[in-house]
DNA sequence: TATTGTTATACTCTATAACTATA
DNA sequence: TATAGTTATAGAGTATAACAATA
């Protein structure tokens, strides 16, 4: 996940900018012609995926600036969540949902960092534990509170039963999606 | 635009998954030792990250049985509607928010698959004219037909107005998002 | 001078497959 | 045999910078 956009200074912005609402109406206009395009429901999936270009774009920029990826920043949170015991390469690759090369490759940056130690475990020698650094909880120390704050700040014009309402509606679609494909075999 | 987890065999479900529910439980715990930490907000972030994610691992999925990449498929989608006038590369980059360097590859890939024509403009001998050929055309009519079915019946849980509710929620997160950051500087 | 597209280069994230060391 | 991690390779997607052709 997604160093997009990071320096963006060629296009408008995403959100004011016609064009886009304009792709919109020829997709709501043109699916007319399939018997099954139902533009309310379009419209929600093109508004999900919408709404996550916007925040990762922001966060992977803010990110960046700490030299940490979204991939990076979401190990540490695991690891500085692991009270000071550590975490088997191999249970990150489940909570991340990459494979176990790609821990390799994402421990190997954040030790080059100075975020991350690698030790290999007594019990069982094939394990590595990944462990944080003071560095690394220094560096979440400094990013969470403005992180949060931030999150609080951009959503600040939503009350909190909206904020409550969209989370539940995610669940409901995100749910729906499963069962749904799970049933189609 | 996001290859992620397409054959992915060794983990377990994203959404059944006890693990991913036990990390949100973890990050609303330790969050309260900052002051401006609130749980529905980041809830609410979280869950339009998981959405995202579900959603898109599977159409990425689908797409890339038909040899495309989301990317791919959304500048067909562009070119189809552009009523036979192709479309300038420029464009192209403007309205998929990425560099030019970046359309130059992704229409290079698209001509190598014979989805797409790269024409030199009459007017301006600096443009190149991106078209859909019938090949790209005949590709995307035996795509849209089962892409929007599957919509719609994978979101078949919900009703026209949670679909509506839900549209509406992500687009005001998005205007405060933006608004917000405007006025930050 | 400014713009369009290309080339070159590099980085991140992802995947699979084959390998090793260990259990 | 099975598991944890690594290495090697691949490919998508992104970015910047320098360049050529054209306006």
């Amino acid at each position: 996940m997604k160093n997009k956009k990071i320096n963006s200074i060629e296009h408008a912005d995403v959100m004011t900018d016609p064009r886009r609402k304009y792709y919109w109406d020829r997709v709501k206009y043109e699916g007319r012609r399939y018997p099954k395009f139902h533009w309310p429901t379009v419209e929600m999936f093109l508004n999900v995926v919408l709404a996550y270009d916007i925040l990762t774009t922001h966060f992977a920029r803010r990110m960046a600036k700490y030299g940490l990826s979204i991939s990076a920043f979401n190990i540490l949170m695991i690891l500085s969540r692991s009270e000071g015991k550590g975490c088997k390469q191999r249970d990150l690759s489940s909570l991340m949902l990459v494979s176990r090369a790609n821990v390799t490759g994402l421990i190997d940056s954040l030790v080059r960092q100075g975020f991350v130690t690698r030790t290999a475990s007594q019990k069982d020698r094939r394990v590595c534990i990944a462990k944080i650094t003071k560095a690394g909880d220094d560096l979440l120390e400094q990013l969470l509170p403005w992180h949060y704050e931030e999150m609080s700040r951009v959503a600040a014009d939503m009350s909190l039963q909206e904020k409550e309402n969209l989370s539940r509606l995610l669940t409901r679609l995100r749910i729906s999606f499963v069962k749904r494909l799970e049933s189609e075999e």
